[in-house]
DNA sequence: AGTCTACTTTACGTAAACGTAAGGCTACTC
DNA sequence: GAGTAGCCTTACGTTTACGTAAAGTAGACT
């Protein structure tokens, strides 16, 4: 299940070689066109040109995917925008710039296991919360049982 | 280490029967205090007056450590509110709210294991970055030895 | 030829989450 | 008693991430 949109086991039979419209890639993973192109705009897309429309491919709506996974997160688009630019034109010259990625990695890779312990205490608390409500119930349903 | 913040082990010392000023949490938890104000603007915080100034208890505070971990999650304010709201009036009485407020819990519950899977991917996509990279220098390192 | 339908651009509008400046009160402290 | 520090309110400004409307184009159907 490695898909969020209805698309479910899709992913893998249409991977290259297709292109998608605009409007395709929007339905799929439920944004509007706009913002697509907003994105594009932003520089975390770059779609092929056939005449004046939008020609997407499977690069493209990996990226697409990312971005929206990001979103998701809480990073902000300039954010996102870094990491795909990592992954797109990792530097393979330079060791100076090497190093200052894996740097920039490893920062990342922090600001993720942040995460991680805030997911785990919100669960906590819901749990708490949960507990308390299903607390409540018992009590109300003990209060029918005698009346 | 409960804490991002340098705080450290204060938690357990301080907690209950100490109040702040809103500097001290804004230091504290590294925000403005235009921003704490802003938050008790939107119902997030209802600290004490001592006339005009702002008292905040230990209640308060935790309030402000729960925000701010919903905001580096993504959630909006109005989201964090919701689940502040929820934990603070759990309903007693009636029992149609109660269910209503375990269906809420549960949908959030959805959104953090969603959030979960997330970070999963972004992590594998990172190491992938992160192994390129590795790759890249090691090349660098035996050209040198072979020079 | 006309009419959908889906794409395009341009551009102004908007909600959220604060930033920032202006002006004022209160409580030390030199 | 003049300053300085820390709090306050009011209010306008700003950034991010789009929404939305207007007007135009390009292909497919009838």
């Amino acid at each position: 299940m490695p898909e969020t949109t209805p698309a479910s086991s899709a992913d893998a039979h249409d991977s290259n070689r297709r292109t998608y419209t605009i409007g395709e890639l929007a339905r799929r993973y439920e944004v509007t066109p706009r913002t697509i192109r907003f994105y594009e705009q932003e520089g975390l897309l770059e779609p092929e040109r056939r005449g004046q429309t939008r020609i997407y491919h499977d690069k493209d709506r990996v990226r697409l995917k990312l971005t929206l996974r990001g979103k998701r997160l809480g990073f902000s688009l300039a954010e996102i925008r870094e990491v795909i630019h990592l992954y797109d034109h990792a530097p393979d010259g330079d060791e100076r710039q090497l190093r200052r990625m894996l740097d920039i990695l490893d920062e990342k890779r922090a600001a993720l296991t942040q995460q991680l312990r805030d997911i785990q205490a919100l669960q906590n608390e819901l749990d708490d919360v949960e507990a308390r409500c299903r607390d409540s119930l018992a009590v109300l349903s003990r209060q029918r049982a005698s009346s």
